[in-house]
DNA sequence: CGGTCGATACACT
DNA sequence: GTGTATCGACCGT
């Protein structure tokens, strides 16, 4: 506990106790926070424009069929078993990586998917990492393209993100403007739950361009394509 | 701008 | 063996 307080003006949470929430409570702090990456290969940072939330086991009021701990812990998803503020990268579809931020106390497994952001340093890095982008809106719209901007591999998996050669810095005040929707690319239950799991910040030019599940889409049109 | 489809390797059943 | 928390190329409008 401490004593070294001047006394007086409040202090700020620590990040890893913000991050120590449920991910629906944290996702909306997160938008606009910035994540650096210093590698020997320069460094790049990113604000997030865009989260997704994946719940852990334990929530039985709220399973989560389309979170990768859904059926307990493995080798791949314990990190997200471990503290908040810790990576979880994962490498899907033969090619592609994506990160999360861990969220809740240690033992939930929840976490929150970095789904787009914006590179607001090293953009000649992300652009060498992602030589498809088309413009610097697209060098992390997504998330296996903002894992590569960043260049985040499994190797990074279970790296403590508040640490270097890591930082995360969150914003000073939240997001003004916060839209919340169902999934992306998340087929069965866990996609089309009644609450909320991906946020984005509103009007971005970042998020990623909405794509339902694969399977069974709904025909006509969903809610907000963004 | 929007839909379709192939790539590609790994975790888990 | 099966399915994947995706991307980008290609093609039609």
């Amino acid at each position: 506990m401490n004593a070294s307080q001047p006394t007086g003006a409040p202090q700020p949470t620590p990040v890893r106790e913000v991050l120590s929430a449920d991910p629906r409570y944290v996702a909306p702090l997160l938008l606009g926070a910035v994540l650096t990456h210093k590698s020997p290969a320069g460094t790049v940072s990113v604000r997030i424009t865009e989260v997704e939330a994946y719940l852990g086991p334990h929530d039985s009021l709220h399973p989560d069929p389309g979170s990768h701990t859904f059926r307990g812990l493995t080798p791949r998803n314990a990190p997200m078993f471990g503290p908040a503020g810790h990576l979880y990268v994962y490498f899907t579809y033969g090619m592609h990586y994506c990160a999360n931020i861990v969220c809740g106390p240690e033992g939930v497994a929840s976490a929150l998917l970095l789904r787009a952001g914006e590179v607001v340093a090293g953009q000649d890095l992300a652009l060498a990492r992602r030589p498809a982008s088309k413009t610097a809106v697209d060098l992390a719209s997504g998330p296996a393209r903002l894992a590569t901007a960043l260049g985040l591999t499994t190797a990074d998996s279970g790296r403590d993100a508040l640490k270097a050669p890591f930082a995360l810095e969150l914003p000073a005040t939240p997001a003004s403007a916060i839209s919340a929707g169902p999934r992306v690319g998340v087929a069965g239950a866990g996609g089309t739950h009644e609450y909320p799991w991906r946020f984005w910040m509103t009007g971005d030019p970042t998020v990623s361009r909405y794509k339902a599940a694969k399977s069974k889409a709904i025909t006509g049109k969903s809610a907000s394509t963004q």
